[in-house]
DNA sequence: CTTTTAAAAGCGACCGGTCGTCTTTTATTC
DNA sequence: GAATAAAAGACGACCGGTCGCTTTTAAAAG
């Protein structure tokens, strides 16, 4: 029972992530939402207490399958730590090519929209940049210490350079309709900028 | 008289802007729009064709200053050309913290919202970066001819990854409410990674 | 130079719909 | 039968866009 509820709760999350990549936050109705997932509009404020904290909740539940994926490339023995970073950004732009460059990242195009005006979404989206920027200094920690990447810029710095540069990318390539902006962010930062 | 009429087109233009940084495209409503700079409902149709029609024309309209500027800078023969793409990067960074951090990048907002959902609005965004990082490109092959940026990457390829890095900049300032991200920008991309 | 008339522009009420939220009713469980 | 939870539907506000009335402007006629 309370396992269906959770199982429902998770289904408007993503479907919800899905509309909000695609249409953004004030572009995304409830009742549309719902109605896509069979849940009467009334129930909604018995999962969520508005939509304001529904898409904080949406953009944490978001960012959890990028954490558990970086998390594996690093965890690979068979990867140095820039090697592990650099297979994970092809991969996600392996995806994107595939799916036609739809959505992009929900982070990048939520901090755009109402980052700079609503406090409870700007905290979530604070928390989840900053998991995922930890993660890859963490990476580039071990890539420097395996002599790969450059030691006279921190880890920290640096992973949020990339962070920022790769949102960047994401905007330009749904403008292009092209992976170019990600192969030269690749190219680039990766392969050029913070190697030794 | 057909002055009277295209400064309040511009008008509406310049509060479009202003309204669309703060709230996206969905979340500025186009009567709301027009109360504040006192033109009726039913006018808004003989300005502009339509809502979407309007936001490219904004988009247009909002990449001028933004490319005059630069070019003001590009032109002054004081200033090499890595220095006068600096000057101009730190000269944007001092006026977001003066207005705390409000707005950001229209082209930034738009692009994740609408980018890929309006050809029109996409169309418009493609035109003015490119637009815009045709002058950075000239900026940089100056720097390079002036022995002060390195030839190894194309004035093209740096151009569009600086714009990219920069946007994402700009995001993360709005989330972190801190310049230091556009700091980071300058330090890691300007003073570091590009230069000779 | 008036006066009359036609065309154009300006404008606010209003269209059908949808928004996010909340209250009320219905169904379920103990 | 009381307590709890879910769903229906109503709420006022607002959405982008249109329609036709009113005012203004310009041209034509006297």
């Amino acid at each position: 029972m309370a396992n269906l509820k959770e199982f429902k709760r998770e289904q408007i999350l993503n479907q919800g992530i899905q509309l909000m990549m695609m249409h953004g936050y004030h572009g995304t109705g409830v009742k549309l939402l719902l109605d896509t997932v069979n849940v009467p509009k009334g129930s909604f404020y018995s999962y969520f207490e508005s939509k304001e904290n529904f898409t904080a909740e949406a953009i944490t539940h978001y960012i959890e399958p990028f954490i558990t994926r970086l998390q594996s490339y690093l965890n690979n023995s068979e990867l140095d730590g820039l090697a592990a970073i650099k297979t994970y950004f092809e991969s996600l732009t392996q995806e994107l090519e595939n799916s036609d460059f739809k959505g992009g990242c929900l982070l990048g195009d939520l901090m755009g929209e109402i980052g700079g005006v609503s406090d409870v979404c700007r905290q979530a989206l604070k928390t989840a940049i900053n998991q995922y920027c930890t993660l890859l200094e963490q990476g580039l920690l071990s890539a420097q210490q395996q002599g790969i990447v450059r030691t006279d810029i921190s880890p920290a710095t640096m992973a949020r350079l990339l962070f920022d540069a790769w949102q960047g990318a994401l905007l330009h390539m749904k403008i292009e309709q092209s992976i170019i902006p990600l192969q030269r962010f690749t190219a680039e930062l990766l392969d050029n900028y913070i190697t030794n």
